[in-house]
DNA sequence: AGAAAAATTTAACAAATGATAAAAAACGAT
DNA sequence: ATCGTTTTTTATCATTTGTTAAATTTTTCT
């Protein structure tokens, strides 16, 4: 998914802003399994997924939790390091060789300041985030593992053949095994 | 807390600006179990607390999820309405009498795109609640209901005298029963 | 193709939570 | 103050999920 579309799915900008905004983007590269996104650093960047698969997490005492997926035209960023500048809770590590756009928070905040159509761009992305967080609460606070892995099959079905077993899980918020017995009483 | 102070909590806006922005807000009363935030509706209204307490909870099935708490200086907010203008998922109920400043999602979304100060005052809003959002998710995923339940008590240590048990489980994704039990063992 | 590594399944038992019901305690309205 | 309502506790049993370990399948690398 191209920036142009990526930025117009997020919040239309008019023209003029758009491009502006777009000039500050670069194109890079990582291949699978990079942590591009590091809990004890203050990430000065901020990417959108041209191509591939991302997953966000946090890792604590007795093991990991899975926050996100995000697919094409999704976000990889640290939101303690874009809001608060401090150094985070979220890993984030690419699951599949991913294409990126990449863009520095500093410039960011640059032209929310100074541009009035990408500080209410930068309002919108913040917005939908928010919806999609809450979104995953309260399906992650509703019905037994079982209904909460169906869901997320329905809601992203090339999930499965893109992530393992044990991520989804700790997404879930069960063990890898719960969820392979979950798997088998299904079928 | 007075609006003066709620506005800045989130982000200190030039003075002008907040002058226009604050005097579009009314102060509003209501009673105890009022609900004020309905999903089945479009709201058209935002409002911050400045005496009282809420609660967002969304109904299913088997009942009731709570979402999230809020206190003095928090909002009461259809995320659905105020971002995508659709009925949402949302009710929010007052736990006590409350006193509360008012403002159309209509008049903020015309401030915000005439008065870029404004602007990113909102976008700072939107920000801050997904930063919540997000450590919400985060402490519901992890460790035992135990664990959740002595980390919310920390986190809000007043909220247990001013909030039933059974609107605490529902945050915390247990039953009342439950939660009761806990706490018995942790004693 | 074949060996090594990683992911998934299966199984058995333990621990945590759910469901239901009844008792006790706290709260509210008159 | 007291009666009626609501909330909380306690108890029992069922269900779900966790833990550990081993077997099986799939993937990766050469």
């Amino acid at each position: 998914m191209d920036i142009d579309k990526i930025l117009d799915k997020i919040y239309p900008i008019r023209t003029l802003s758009k491009l502006k905004l777009i000039e500050c983007f670069k194109e890079v590269r990582h291949p699978k399994n990079h942590v591009i996104i590091h809990s004890d650093k203050v990430e000065k960047d901020v990417y959108f997924i041209k191509k591939g698969i991302a997953r966000t997490f946090s890792d604590f005492l007795d093991g990991e939790v899975t926050i996100a997926f995000g697919e094409e035209g999704d976000t990889i960023i640290s939101l303690k390091s874009y809001i608060l500048n401090q150094s985070g809770y979220e890993n984030i590590e690419l699951l599949e060789d991913c294409e990126l756009y990449k863009i520095s928070v500093a410039k960011l905040q640059d032209l929310f300041s100074t541009d009035i159509h990408i500080a209410n761009w930068g309002r919108k992305f913040a917005e939908q985030e928010l919806i999609k967080a809450e979104q995953r609460f309260i399906s992650n606070q509703l019905g037994t593992a079982t209904e909460r892995y169906l869901e997320l099959l329905k809601k992203h079905p090339t999930l499965l053949q893109r992530v393992s077993l044990g991520l989804i899980a700790s997404y879930l918020g069960i063990t890898q095994v719960s969820l392979s017995r979950i798997r088998a009483n299904i079928k």
